[in-house]
RNA sequence: GGGCCUGUAGCUCAGCUGGCUAGAGCGCACGCCUGAUAAGCGUGAGGUCGGAAGUUCAAGUCUUCCCAGGCCCA
C-alpha cells in the first residue's frame, strides 16, 4: 500500500517565500479597493478616541530613513490603539511653506524669477510643494501607513493659512507681539533673517585677532601703580568685521584682571586666568604684572576705538568666560545676542551699520560699501597700522551657517516681529504646562524645561514671500501698525476663500473692513506688512487648524517625533496651543532617536553610510523595514546597517515559516466544528496554550508601553523556541500519524489554530502585510473580519493559565535539555543520528522521580525518542544513558519498535501505526490486506 | 563650551528599587535530519558589563572624572 498517503503532511497555499516586492503593492491595492481605512473608522465609530497628531514633514525631496522610522512608529501606534479597540484616526500632513522650497524654486526658475510677480512666484512654489506632497504621499503609502491619505492636511490649504493668521491674531490680541530692532541670524546671501531652527553649525575658519583698546582717563582708579601709564584693554574676536560696530567691552565682575607691562612700554589688561595663554599667543614671554584688580572696577570706564572716532564703554557681564580670548569681550550690540542684551542693559545704541546684503553703510569710516566678509583683511591691516593689532591667527571653529545656502551667517540687528516670551508670561505658562504632559522618555520634560527657560524671544519675521504673511497694516499717515482683532479676522475670512495669496493680490483697502481708520491719526490709507511668518508658526498651529477645525479631539493624545523636534515642533506647538487654547496640544509626547550606523555614527549622504531606500524597497519590500523599526529600541539612537538588515530578514523568514507550518497543519480543520474543548485537550497542547497566554500578556503590555522592540523579541523568541524548537517539533508525530479526524490530532490542531490566530493579530500592527496574508489562510478568519486590521487584539484566556502545569513543564523541559546533551554525545560518536534511533534511560533523584516517572510516556514524546525508561537514583542530579533503540524502524512513523512486523497485512509498520492506519484510512488498509 | 541622553557577547535586546558562576534570541562553529527542505533539530565557543577612581560586607546596577557617540544650543 501507499503508506505515504496515510501521513498527514503539512499542506498550504501560504507560500514559503515572501515575494514581498510583488505582494505588497497588490495588497495595498486590495486594501484600497475594500476601503480599509474607512471600514476601520466605521468599525470603531463610537469607541473611545485615540488621536495621534501627525507632525508634518517638509514637502521637499524624497523621503529618507528618518521619515521611515517616524511614520512607521506612528503607524504602529495607530494600528496598535485601533486593535486595542480605540477609534484612532490618522490624518497625515505636510509643511508646505518656507525657505527651502522657495530656494529650490528660485534655482529651478533661474533668471525668470526676476520677471515674476510675487503672486506668480507663489504659484510656482505652491505647485512645487504640491508635487512633493504627491511624491511623498505615494512613498509613505508604499510603507503601508494606514491613514486618511485622500484628505491630508497641508499648511498651504486656504483654510489652514487662514487659521494660521487667526493664531497670530491671538498673540497680537494678547499683546505678546512686538516689533523691534534686534540682532538676528541673517543670511547675507539670501538677504533674510533665519530662525534658530534654520541655522546649521559647520566648521569655518575665521581670522581671530587680539586688539588693544586704549583706556581713557586716569587708570590709577584701578590701581595707583597705573597712574600716568599708557594702558590698553586687550580684546579677542573672530569677527574683525564687527569691530566698526563695537560700542563696549565686557568684563566679568568677579574675575581678577591683570595689568602687565608690554615690551613697547604700554600696559595691557587681560584676565588673570587668561594671562598665560595670551602671553603665549602674543609672544610676551613672562610679562611683569603691574597690578591686579577685579573686573567690577572697570565698569563705566571708557576706551578709545582703535580706528573710529568713538569711545567704547567698559561694561560688566556674567557670560564672560575664561574658555578663550582675553576675558575682555568685544561688544557690538547690533551683532550679537549677548551683546544686544548688554547693550540694552547699558542703554547703548543697537548699532548695526550693515545692510541686508552684508555691506557696511555710509556711517562706517574707511569701509563704507564694503562687504563684511571681504573687510576682515583690510580691517586687520588698519589695526596693524594703528598699532592696535597685538596678534592674529586663523581659527577653525564651529560657526553658524545657513541651512539652505550653507553660507556663513552674521548677526544683524533689524526691525523684526517678535513674540515675547515674557510680556504675557508665555515662558512661565509654558514651563508650568510641561508638568501636564507625559514625556516618554521622562527626561523629555527636563530637556524642554531647560530650553524654554533660556530661550530668547521668538523672532517670527521672515523677509521672504512663500509663506503666510504677517497680516499687519501700517498707517500711511503716522506709520502706526494696525493689528486689531477685527482686522485680523477680516483678513482671515478672505484667506478662507482665496488663500494667503489674497495678501499679495489685493490692495490693503480690500483686506480690511470698510471704514477702518488709524487709531493714532485717524488716517484711512494703509500699506501692508511685507514680512511673512516663520514656518514654525504654521506647523505649530496644526493642532488647531486640523484637530479643532475637523472636530477631532483636542488636545491630541500623542505627538511622536524625533528628538530634533524639542526645539522645533514640540516647542512651537506648545506655544501655539497655550496661546490659542490655553493648554498644551498634546497629552503624551513620545520621542525617538536618530538613525546611526553600526559604529553609532549618524547616517548622512556625505558619509554614504545610509541605505538606498528605493533599492531596499524594490529588492526586499517594506515589511523588512517595518520589522527593523520594530526590532530596535528607538528611544535611543537607532542603528542601521546591512548586517543588521540581513539579520532582520532572517527573523522575518523564521516568523513567516513558523506561520506557514502552523497553517499547513490546519488543513481540513474547521474551528467551528473541529475544536476540542480545553479540558479534553492533550497536556502538551494545554501547555502550548499557557505559553501563548504568556506571549499575549507580554506583547500587549509591551504594545501599550510603545515598546515595540519588546513585542518583536517576545514574538520572535516564541516562534523560535516555544513553537519551532519545542512544540511543533514534538507535535509532528501526532499531526502526521494520527488519523485526520482523531481527537488527539484535533487537540493539536485546536492549539495550533489558537496560536496562529492570536499570533497573527499580535503581529498585525508591525507586519501589516504578512499578518494580512496569514489571516487569509487561517481557517474561518476572514469570515469573521475581512481584514486582520479590523480585528481586536487577543486577550489573555484565564482558563488557559494553569500554575501546576507550568511548574510541571519546567521540570520536563529541564529533563529534555539534559537528555539532549547526552543524545548529542551519542550522535557525535556516530552511535545514532536521529533522536528516534535512541532509547533513553533517565536516572532521577528522589525529588523529581515521582513527577518524571509519572510523565514518562509524555516525556518520550517530548524527547522525540523511541523509548524511555525512568529510574530512581540516589545521586543529586539526573543521569542519562542513551543506547540504540531495540526493534526495527517503522516505515511509517520512523520510531524503532519491536512490534514492527507483527501485523501480517502491514508488515513494515509498528503496532500503533497499524491501528492508526486501520482507523484513519480503512479503505487503503483493506486494499493492502 | 553648555543642556539632555546613550555606551552589557559579532548583532538586536533582558538584567526592577545594588546581593548569581551576567542572561535570551539571532549570527558563528561543529553535527543531525531529509515527511516544514532556498526548511527543521541539537551541541558548542563567544562578555575584565566603554575606561579609571571612589562609596559599600557586596556595583553591570550608586558617585566623580575620562573616552566614544547622539540631539539641541553656543
Amino acid at each position: 500500500m501507499d503508506l505515504k498517503s496515510t501521513v498527514n503532511l503539512p499542506k498550504t497555499e501560504f507560500a514559503q517565500k515572501g515575494n514581498l516586492p510583488v505582494r505588497e503593492p497588490a495588497r495595498l491595492e486590495a486594501w484600497k479597493s475594500m476601503g480599509l481605512y474607512r471600514r476601520i473608522r466605521e468599525a470603531r465609530a463610537g469607541a473611545p478616541r485615540y488621536m495621534l497628531h501627525d507632525g508634518p514633514p517638509y514637502a521637499n525631496g524624497n523621503i529618507h530613513l528618518g521619515h521611515v522610522i517616524n511614520k512607521l512608529l506612528k503607524d504602529f501606534v495607530v494600528r496598535m490603539r485601533t486593535m486595542e479597540g480605540y477609534d484612532a484616526p490618522y490624518i497625515p500632513g505636510w509643511d508646505c511653506h518656507g525657505l527651502p522650497i522657495e530656494k529650490q524654486v528660485e534655482k529651478n526658475l533661474g533668471v525668470k524669477k526676476h520677471e515674476m510677480s510675487p503672486l506668480e512666484f507663489r504659484r510656482a512654489t505652491r505647485a512645487y510643494a504640491e508635487k512633493y506632497v504627491a511624491i511623498q504621499s505615494q512613498e509613505f503609502q508604499r510603507l503601508g501607513i494606514e491613514g486618511e491619505w485622500d484628505n491630508p492636511y497641508l499648511t498651504m490649504d486656504f483654510q489652514y493659512e487662514a487659521d494660521t493668521v487667526r493664531a497670530l491674531g491671538k498673540f497680537l490680541a494678547e499683546g505678546s507681539v512686538f516689533k523691534g530692532p534686534r540682532p538676528v541670524y541673517w543670511c547675507v546671501n539670501d538677504a533674510t533673517a533665519l530662525a534658530e531652527a534654520e541655522v546649521e553649525y559647520q566648521n569655518h575658519t575665521s581670522p581671530s585677532v587680539y586688539v588693544a583698546f586704549k583706556l581713557l582717563g586716569d587708570a590709577s582708579v584701578l590701581h595707583p601703580r597705573l597712574a600716568k601709564q599708557d594702558v590698553s584693554v586687550v580684546i579677542w574676536t573672530t569677527t574683525p568685521w564687527t569691530l566698526p560696530a563695537n560700542l563696549a567691552i565686557a568684563f566679568h565682575p568677579e574675575y581678577d584682571y591683570a595689568a602687565v607691562h608690554g615690551e613697547d612700554g604700554r600696559v595691557f589688561i587681560v584676565a588673570m586666568g587668561m594671562l598665560d595663554s595670551v602671553s603665549e599667543k602674543l609672544g610676551w614671554g613672562s610679562p611683569t604684572i603691574a597690578a591686579t584688580f577685579k573686573g567690577a572696577q572697570l565698569e563705566g570706564m571708557k576706551a578709545r576705538h582703535p580706528f573710529i572716532d568713538r569711545d567704547s564703554l567698559c561694561v560688566l557681564a556674567d557670560y564672560v568666560t575664561l574658555d578663550a580670548g582675553t576675558g575682555a569681550v568685544h561688544t557690538a550690540p547690533g551683532h550679537g545676542h549677548d551683546d544686544y542684551l548688554t547693550g540694552m542693559k547699558y542703554g547703548l545704541d543697537i548699532y548695526c551699520p550693515v545692510d541686508g546684503d552684508g555691506r557696511f553703510d555710509e556711517t562706517v569710516e574707511h569701509f563704507a560699501g564694503q562687504h563684511v566678509f571681504k573687510s576682515n583683511g583690510p580691517i586687520v591691516e588698519l589695526l596693524r597700522e594703528r598699532g592696535a593689532l597685538l596678534g592674529s591667527e586663523p581659527l577653525a571653529h564651529s560657526y553658524p551657517h545657513c541651512w539652505r545656502c550653507h553660507n556663513p551667517l552674521i548677526y544683524r540687528a533689524t526691525p523684526q516681529w517678535f513674540i515675547s516670551m515674557d510680556r504675557t508670561n508665555l515662558r512661565g505658562r509654558a514651563l508650568e504646562a510641561l508638568d501636564k504632559v507625559e514625556w516618554i522618555p521622562s527626561w523629555g520634560r527636563e530637556r524642554m524645561s531647560g530650553m524654554i527657560a533660556n530661550r530668547p524671544d521668538w523672532c517670527i519675521s521672515r523677509q521672504r514671500s512663500w509663506g503666510v504673511p504677517i497680516t499687519a497694516f501700517y498707517c500711511e499717515g503716522c506709520d502706526l501698525a494696525l493689528t486689531t482683532p477685527a482686522v485680523i479676522e477680516f483678513v482671515a475670512a478672505v484667506f478662507d476663500e482665496e488663500g494667503a495669496d489674497a495678501w499679495f493680490a489685493r490692495p490693503a483697502s480690500e483686506l480690511m473692513p470698510v471704514g477702518t481708520a488709524c487709531d493714532g491719526c485717524g488716517g484711512t490709507e494703509f500699506r501692508k506688512e511685507t514680512d511673512i511668518l516663520d514656518v514654525w508658526i504654521d506647523s505649530g498651529a496644526s493642532s488647531i487648524a486640523v484637530l479643532k477645525r475637523r472636530g477631532l479631539s483636542w488636545p491630541a493624545d500623542m505627538y511622536l517625533e524625533g528628538n530634533d523636534q524639542f526645539r522645533g515642533w514640540f516647542n512651537s506647538s506648545l506655544m501655539l496651543g497655550l496661546e490659542c487654547e490655553g493648554a498644551p496640544p498634546y497629552r503624551t509626547v513620545l520621542v525617538h532617536g536618530m538613525t546611526v550606523d553600526e559604529k553609532g555614527e549618524k547616517l548622512s549622504k556625505s558619509k554614504g553610510n545610509g541605505p538606498d531606500l528605493d533599492a531596499v524597497i524594490r529588492n526586499s519590500g517594506v515589511e523588512l523595514l517595518r520589522l527593523w523599526v520594530a526590532s530596535v529600541n528607538y528611544r535611543e539612537e537607532i542603528p542601521y546597517s546591512k548586517d543588521l538588515f540581513a539579520r532582520i530578514s532572517e527573523a522575518y523568514r523564521k516568523i513567516r515559516n513558523t506561520a506557514r507550518y502552523a497553517l499547513g497543519n490546519l488543513q481540513g480543520f474547521d474551528p467551528a466544528t473541529d475544536r476540542v474543548p480545553y479540558a479534553e485537550m492533550e497536556e502538551i497542547d494545554r501547555w502550548a496554550l499557557a505559553e501563548l497566554n504568556v506571549l499575549v500578556a507580554e506583547a500587549r503590555q509591551a504594545y501599550s508601553d510603545y515598546a515595540f522592540h519588546s513585542v518583536f523579541h517576545a514574538i520572535y523568541n516564541f516562534c523560535s523556541v516555544e513553537l519551532s524548537a519545542i512544540y511543533f517539533d514534538v507535535l509532528k508525530d501526532r499531526l502526521y500519524m494520527h488519523p485526520p479526524g482523531s481527537r488527539s490530532r484535533r487537540s493539536a490542531q485546536t492549539a495550533v489554530y489558537e496560536i496562529i490566530e492570536r499570533l497573527t493579530r499580535l503581529l498585525a500592527p508591525i507586519l501589516a502585510f504578512t499578518a494580512e496574508e496569514i489571516w487569509e489562510h487561517v481557517p474561518g478568519a476572514t469570515a469573521r473580519t475581512a481584514s486582520v486590521h479590523l480585528a481586536l487584539f487577543p486577550d489573555v484566556e484565564p482558563t488557559w493559565d494553569d500554575e501546576s502545569l507550568a511548574e510541571r513543564w519546567e521540570e520536563l523541559l529541564v529533563a529534555r535539555e539534559v537528555a539532549q546533551k547526552s543524545l548529542e554525545e551519542k550522535r557525535a560518536a556516530k552511535a545514532i543520528g536521529s533522536s528516534l534511533e535512541a532509547h533513553v534511560t533517565l536516572r532521577v533523584p528522589a525529588a523529581q522521580y515521582e513527577l518524571l516517572y509519572g510523565a514518562r510516556d509524555l516525556l518520550e514524546d517530548v524527547l522525540i525518542v523511541s523509548g524511555l525508561t525512568v529510574e530512581a537514583t540516589t545521586g543529586g542530579a539526573i543521569e542519562v544513558e542513551v543506547r540504540k533503540s531495540d526493534g526495527a524502524k517503522c516505515e511509517r512513523c520512523w520510531h524503532y519498535r519491536e512490534t514492527v512486523g507483527a501485523d501480517a497485512a502491514l508488515p513494515t509498520i509498528c503496532a500503533p501505526c497499524v491501528t492508526q492506519v486501520r482507523e484513519g484510512w480503512p479503505d487503503l488498509a483493506e486494499v493492502s490486506s
